[in-house]
Formats: C-alpha cells, structure tokens, sequence
RNA sequence: GGCCCCGUCGUCUAGCGGUCUAGGACAUUUGGUUCUCAUCCAAAAGAUCGCGGGUUCGAUUCCCGCCGGGGUCACCA
C-alpha cells in the first residue's frame, strides 16, 4: 500500500434491492476512504441488461443515503470520473479489449454454446477447455470472415500462483490452473464483470478495492489483467459475508432484510449503521452508540474480522431500543412520522413518546402502545374486578373515592395525583397493587401502561374521569 | 469433488507464549427501585478456547493433520 489518495467504490448492480451484506460492505468502503480522507464512489455496474430490476437503481441510493454513507461520486451526482454507469463506457471495454488481442493476453473465442454446455454436462466442474486459445492466425480470420459469433477470453497463465496482500484476510495465493480463460466481453459486445471492474477502478483511480469473500477466487483474473494492462493493482480488501442463524448465508428464507425493509419495520439508520458497524468489527464491548464521524475516527481496516459474522436480530434490537431512547423527542417525533396515524395530534404525541420510548425496541412499537390515549378502549367491569380484587360495590366505593379526587384536584399532575390518590388507597381497603391496577384498566383497557400517574396526566381530568364512570354505568 | 478462507460463552467479540482457574457486551435468569410493564442498578449462569498431534520449561496464542462451517468453479455480479 503506497500512502496514495484514498479512493474506494460500492459497485452494485441493479439485479434487485441490495442485499445487507452488500450495505455492510459498503459502509466499510465508505469508512476507509474518509478516515484518510478520500473519496467514496457509487459505480452502477450494470452490465447485465437480463439480470436488470426495475426501480433498483433508486433503491441503491436511498439506502445509501438513509444511512448517511453518501457518495462523493455517483451516476446521479457525477464526477470527475463519470459516467459511473457500466453500460455508458462500453467503447472503453472495447478499446482495451482490442490492447489485450494484440498482446496476447487475450484471445478470440468462437466456441458455440452447445459446445460449452456439453463440457458441462459432462463434468459439472469443468472449466473452459481452452479449445480456441491455440487457434492459428488464419483460422481466427477465417471464422472472422465467415461471421461466426465470438467473444474475448483472458489467456490466463496455466501454471503458477497468484499471491497478493490482501488487506483483511493477510496473505493470500492461489492456483493460476484454477482460473478459467474466463470471458471478457460476451458474444454481444458488452464486457463481463471481471473485465469491467478492472477497467473502471483503475480509470477511476480506486485506490482499494473492498468487497466481498466471493470475489477471492476471481482475484487471479483480475491481476492478471491488471499486470497484461501495465497497471498497478489497488489494494484488495476481501470482507466476511453476513449468515443467518443457521450459519448459512443470509437470505430471505431467514427472514432477513433489505435496509429499506428494516427501516419500514421502525428501525434507525443510526442502529443499522452501528449494528453493521459491529458485525465484523469491535470497539469497546460492541454497544456504545457512534455516529458515522466516530466510526470514521474508530475505523481500522487492518481489524476487521476474518470470519462470518452471523446476524442476530436481538442486537439490533438493543442498539435500536437504545438510540431512541438517546435522541431528543423532537427528532423522534419526525421519525415516527410514518408510523402514527395522521389525526393523531401532535402535542400528544410527543407527551406519550417521552413516556412509551424506553417501552420502543423500534418505531413500530410506539402506535399500539399510544393507541388507548386516542380511542377509549372498551373495558368490562369483570376485567377491573379481577385486578381489584374486591367485590363490585367495594370496587364502586375506591372508584368513587378516586372521581371526586380527580374531579376535585386543582393541580393536575402526576405528582400530586400520585400523593392524593395514594393516601385514599391508604385507608380504602385495597392493597396499592388492587387500586391501582384496577384504575390502570378502567382507563386503558390493558393491565400494561407507563405510569398510572402520568397517563392520567396525558388523558386529562375530563376524559379520565368519563372513563372511570363508564365503568360501572 | 478441486481450489480458497474461517473456527474463543447462544450471538458480537477481547486476547497477539506465561497477566487466562479466558475479559466485556447483547440475549437469558434472579434480586433492588414500596402501581403494572419498561428503564436503570446489582448479581448469576453461560466457552474443557472445534478435535488430535507436535514445538516449547510453558500454549487460546506457533506448526501439522483431521473435523466442522463458509466461499467458488457462468457469455451473473
């Protein structure tokens, strides 16, 4: 590694909302380039029209942005780089495509697919026979000529290791043998990953590659175009995969998500960057709560874990429960915005979010548990006795006892409700659990609440005391 | 199957030859805060450091083998 620009890249390709995994791998690209101060690039490779998803080109970004790892480059903000779109510099594959055939490094290939597909029948693990890499000079212009379909392979080395530094995993090697003469550009003119990636992040000057475990094995290709192309390679940096409970790589079948999916079910860009964050790196004991700027300063890419990390749910969880339990009400409040119905308003709202957040694991949690102080809930006088614990009259008595305070009290508030309250339950024959709880229903319907004291507060005199004489009407 | 990578509590991890009868956090369990739940605080339980060989006076830490898990073998990325 030469102490060069930093540069790093996230280079998906729209086939389809990016996987978390690949979000993950794209926050450490992000986190390396500013912690040098560089730059962090979105490159859309788009090179597979078939594969191409409607609408995921957009959803690519807005992850992105929602997590606050922004591009200082990109298809939609540009650059000095641009296009960033891999199917806007196919005359670039071509022109280097056309250096390797003159070097040699590569080679025309005129095999029919049902030749290829037979190779495979025949063994499932069967690589390119390298059937056209020896083909004499005329026979290439013959099948030129004649307008045979082609496509461009590497001729990559037979023998040999590739070994490189790779910048998470350390020392790296493997068998040249077992590379493919891998394609470069398909029969249809348009270049296959492995050749574009090397074009673009050189001519994009990327410093460091980051991606993930897969792209291991595809490493030899990539430096051997590297080295046929006269370039110096970037430094790789090959980050573990995320796996689901079961070990296996995470997927759908573990119920496992897209951000946009996480951030519907109520969860924080802030705990998804933290728990992405965690998952392949450590601080502390994993549980303090950064900002993108502390983990650009805690960042080290020479630390990053060399293992699976399995997701676990319960951790986001926690790192969710605890950043909305930090953050200020008034931005909380603006979250919640998608997760409350529109009527209801918004001094209320707030009132009840500051006692319900340390009750939220996610945004989702707050509507359920608000939804009684908007809607009097219908509560039978059975479920008020059973918490009471005395009969109907002797309940009637406590509930009577309880109006004419509320009705009577100047200073609504929890504190004084509290002290008032307490004292009649003191010399009314029910414990402070049966006066309680059984108020705690007649109010909310659920034997579950923040304080009693508070809701009451939040409720009002008036409508408090109009469901507790519904009660026993 | 070939090749490559990985292997410390259920999970994320600390550990870089003796400080480890292995530390922290999440999750779990139990107490405490005289209304529930939650928060908060405290405590408990939880890993023969995948297994077997070496090397060493001494291995969680170094080497080898095995086992287990993962990745990959497309004109997909």
């Amino acid at each position: 590694m030469t102490d060069a620009h930093v540069r790093t890249r996230y280079a998906p390709s729209p086939t389809g909302i990016p996987h978390i995994g690949n979000t993950r791998t794209s926050l450490f690209a992000y986190l390396l380039a500013k912690k040098y101060g560089g730059e962090f690039l979105i490159r859309l490779e788009d090179t597979d029209k078939d594969r191409e998803v409607e609408g995921s080109e957009q959803k690519i970004y807005q992850i992105n942005d929602l997590l606050g790892i922004t591009p200082d480059e990109s298809p939609v903000k540009g650059g000095p780089f641009g296009p960033y779109v891999q199917s806007q510099r196919l005359d670039l594959y071509q022109k280097y495509s056309q250096l390797l055939i003159d070097s040699g490094a590569a080679y025309y290939c005129f095999c029919s697919e049902e030749r290829l597909k037979e190779l495979h029948e025949k063994d499932q693990y069967a690589k390119y026979d390298r059937h056209c890499r020896h083909l004499s000079q005329a026979e290439v212009q013959r099948q030129m000529v004649s307008g045979t379909p082609y496509v461009i392979r590497a001729k990559m080395p037979e023998t040999g290791f590739s070994t490189w530094h790779d910048l998470v995993q350390g020392k790296l090697s493997m068998p040249n043998a077992e590379c493919d003469d891998k394609v470069l550009i398909k029969r249809n003119g348009v270049p296959v990953y492995h050749f574009a990636v090397v074009i673009d992040d050189h001519l994009m000057e990327i410093s460091h590659v980051i991606r993930g475990v897969e792209y291991i094995v595809s490493t030899p290709i990539h430096l051997f175009l590297y080295e046929a192309l006269g370039w110096e390679p970037p430094v790789l940096a090959h980050v573990p995969l995320l796996l689901g409970p079961d070990k296996s790589k995470l997927s759908k079948r573990h119920g496992a998500k897209s951000v946009l999916g996480y951030v519907d079910d109520g969860y924080l860009p802030e705990a998804i960057d933290n728990f992405l964050f965690y998952l392949g790196f450590s601080y502390k004991d994993n549980s303090d709560l950064l900002t993108l700027d502390q983990m650009v300063e805690i960042f080290d890419e020479k630390r990053i874990q060399r293992q699976n990390a399995i997701f676990d749910i319960q951790r986001l969880n926690y790192l969710n429960s605890q950043w909305i339990k930090k953050m200020p009400i008034e931005d909380l409040f603006l979250r919640l915005n998608a997760f409350i119905p529109a009527d209801w308003n918004d001094d209320k709202v707030k009132q009840i979010l500051e006692l319900v957040k340390e009750r939220m694991f996610t945004l989702r949690d707050f509507a359920p548990a608000a939804e009684y102080f908007f809607t009097a809930p219908v509560v039978s006088a059975q479920s008020v006795l059973d918490q009471s614990g005395h009969t109907e009259k002797e309940t009637v008595v406590w509930f009577e006892t309880a109006k004419s305070i509320i009705k009577s009290i100047s200073d609504f508030t929890a504190t004084a409700l509290h002290e008032e309250l307490a004292n009649a339950q003191a010399i009314s024959g029910l414990s402070p659990k049966e006066a309680f709880m059984s108020l705690r229903v007649a109010i909310s319907g659920r034997s579950v609440t923040p304080p009693l004291f508070d809701c009451l507060v939040i409720l009002g005199k008036e409508e408090t005391l109009k469901r507790l004489s519904s009660i026993f009407s």
